[in-house]
DNA sequence: GCCAACGTTGGC
DNA sequence: GCCAACGTTGGC
């Protein structure tokens, strides 16, 4: 069992999309590590925090989980998608994705300037200068603090 | 809107 | 394989 921070922007998919969807699939990664972290690290039942990037008040607003193994993320063949990768081919998808199912949100969101005053999580990526990971690993202690609020 | 930080691209 | 140029991310 791992735990995982998910970022998203709220215009493109917020917490309360997933909530309305129940389930996902996390489409739209385009970055080696993250997608290496979906196909190598993650797996069913994996817990994940729902952060909120890019947007008014960014910071950590609900929780998920892991629901299905990584698959090709389809987005990657369709010319109409803003994620469409016309080096990706059927035989060779480049890119995958994993499911993940709505928990809950948070009764009061963990922002982003509060996360930075707790000294227990100074040590999480997200909060490192120039982090631009999509998807980070959270340890345990860091989860048991953050998803349970 | 600004800009620092980072990943990717592509010429060599 | 190196590395400069470029595009993107994301907090502020």
């Amino acid at each position: 069992m791992r735990y995982w921070l998910l970022k998203s922007e709220p215009g493109d998919y917020a917490i309360d999309d997933l909530a309305r969807d129940r389930r996902d699939r996390w489409t739209g990664v385009r970055n080696y590590q993250a997608r290496n972290f979906m196909t190598r690290d993650m797996q069913i039942g994996d817990g994940a925090l729902f952060y909120h990037s890019n947007c008014s008040v960014p910071g950590v607003y609900g929780v998920a989980r892991v629901c299905a193994a990584a698959a090709p993320d389809e987005t990657q063949f369709d010319p109409g998608s803003k994620y469409y990768d016309p080096r990706a081919t059927a035989d060779k998808p480049r890119w995958f994705c994993v499911q993940i199912a709505f928990v809950r949100k948070l009764r009061r969101p963990w922002t982003l300037a509060e996360m930075r005053q707790t000294p227990a999580l100074a040590e999480m990526h997200i909060l490192r200068r120039g982090n631009r990971l999509s998807i980070t690993p959270v340890s345990a202690d860091e989860w048991r603090l953050l998803s349970r609020r």
